[in-house]
DNA sequence: GGAACTCGCCAC
DNA sequence: AAACGTGGCGAGTTCC
């Protein structure tokens, strides 16, 4: 039997989707105000010392000089001048209104020391001003209450606000122990956070099934990401578990071509990326011994020089390839899919989600594309949240308080955690499939579990049992 | 003094 | 030929 949704079950997702998130809302979590305001003073006299030496220098001085009581280092209008139209620096790049950028990416490639305590006092800023002070803004006797709305996104996934949960550091392991130290679960309560792995790549291998990727999907030794990285660093003996230097590359390939080539991206920018974020190799000539570690005492530039790519121009040609093989030979049923894809939402104006909601209006092709994924991968996440819920309210103690687009957090009674956690194993990976049926790769889950009365900086991986 | 804008940066 | 999808939010800036 293959039932699809229809925009009625939709509209019902929606619906309960709504009172269920609500609950969650109104259930909140614990925040620790007086942490925050301690972090607070820290990272503000942090902020000042770093100012101080800065106002030593001969950059801030010259900076002083030309705007004069109007100085503020926290302009990059005003950084952006002295740079580019005063010390007469090429800017590396520019923002879309054609100005000099000032962001984090074009400050590292210039040779300034300055920039970089700039750079670090950004990130500090970052955290106290959006983060923390929102924490402590939007309490109410020491608990958080942030919302989840389901009106507000083009692809029908939801957003936060008030303070936004779903952008709360987590890859810088400063901020992310910073942030998270300030959010607890209820007293004598752990928090864990599951989230389905890889889910937005299994999604939209349900609207392309293309035979390479179910593959990939399918077998558990199988390594997409490495194979890609294997081809782009021309490795014959890739293999992330011996070799370290591996597993970075691994890492790079993912972040710096796969998911933006899924997202739309072209190689140029996948080059780009590539060298600037990951590899810090220069945009023009390589010079040997430069880049990241290889196995053995080599280093990346060398290898790529042996092979032929000797500079940043032969690394773009050579990623043009890589793009022209993922999608004409590797991925082809997937391009052809997107073409099909697009060609069917130009002549109806429209296009429906495999969970039943349309989407209509003008757009690009790379939305068009992108959208159904993003959504349905969404309601995979909202549809197992109203279940878990209904579950888990009025018999647990154990209960939802959040949601980050494929991830949810509960705050968990001790007692009730194996329980919890076969009940979640069992609603993402085993019932979800079973109601929609369209789903036919494979789903999986991963979680993260922090010790009773812990804060949310203290997560350790947990394994969730078998269903 | 607020609205609307740009830019930068955090998450998925 | 074109060229990264979705948000929220803070600070600076410009305009009314």
């Amino acid at each position: 039997m293959n039932i699809q949704p229809t925009q009625i079950d939709a509209y019902k997702l929606i619906h309960d989707g709504v009172l269920t998130l609500a609950r969650a809302e109104q259930a909140g979590m614990r925040i620790d105000v007086e942490y925050c305001e301690r972090k607070k003073t820290h990272l503000t006299r942090k902020i000042a010392r770093i100012e101080a030496n800065l106002s030593k220098t001969d950059l801030v001085k010259q900076w002083k000089k030309i705007n004069r009581q109007n100085f503020n280092m926290d302009s990059n209008d005003q950084l952006g001048k002295i740079l580019y139209d005063v010390m007469e620096i090429k800017p590396p790049k520019t923002t879309k209104s054609g100005k000099g950028s000032t962001d984090e990416d074009t400050l590292s490639q210039i040779d300034l020391p300055e920039l970089k305590d700039i750079l670090r006092i950004r990130k500090l800023r970052k955290v106290r001003d959006t983060y923390l002070d929102a924490f402590v803004r939007e309490q109410v006797n020491g608990w958080l209450h942030p919302f989840f709305n389901l009106h507000t996104v083009r692809t029908f996934r939801s957003s936060s606000s008030d303070p936004n949960f779903q952008n709360i550091p987590k890859r810088d392991k400063e901020a992310m122990n910073i942030c998270r130290r300030a959010i607890f679960p209820r007293k004598g309560h752990q928090l864990i956070e599951v989230d389905f792995s890889g889910l937005e790549v299994s999604i939209a291998a349900c609207y392309h099934k293309d035979p390479t990727m179910m593959k990939y999907l399918k077998d558990p030794h199988s390594d997409m990401h490495g194979d890609m990285a294997a081809q782009i660093f021309c490795i014959d003996d890739f293999d992330k578990q011996k070799h370290p230097e591996h597993k970075f590359l691994r890492g790079a390939t993912k972040n710096s071509f796969v998911f933006p080539q899924f997202y739309g991206d072209y190689y140029a920018n996948n080059a780009q990326g590539f060298c600037s974020s990951w590899l810090h190799l220069p945009l023009g000539r390589w010079k040997p011994g430069t880049g990241p570690d290889m196995p053995g005492k080599t280093k990346l530039s060398d290898h790529m020089i042996s092979k032929g790519i000797k500079s940043y121009q032969d690394f773009e040609d050579h990623m043009k390839k890589i793009e022209k093989d993922f999608w004409g030979r590797r991925f082809y049923v997937y391009q052809k899919w997107k073409d099909l894809w697009v060609e069917a939402y130009q002549k109806k104006g429209f296009f429906d989600m495999y969970t039943g909601f349309r989407c209509s209006g003008i757009m690009r092709k790379n939305e068009v594309i992108n959208y159904p994924v993003q959504g349905a991968a969404f309601h995979c996440l909202l549809w197992s949240f109203i279940q878990l819920d209904k579950i888990l309210v009025g018999r647990y103690r154990s209960r939802l308080i959040g949601q980050i687009h494929d991830a949810v957090i509960l705050d968990v009674h001790p007692d009730e955690l194996e329980e919890v956690a076969y009940i979640i194993k069992k609603v993402t990976c085993r019932d979800l499939p079973e109601a929609w049926n369209w789903i036919c790769v494979p789903l999986d889950v991963d979680a993260d579990l922090c010790p009773v009365d812990g804060s949310w900086n203290m997560k350790e991986s947990y394994k969730l049992p078998g269903v």
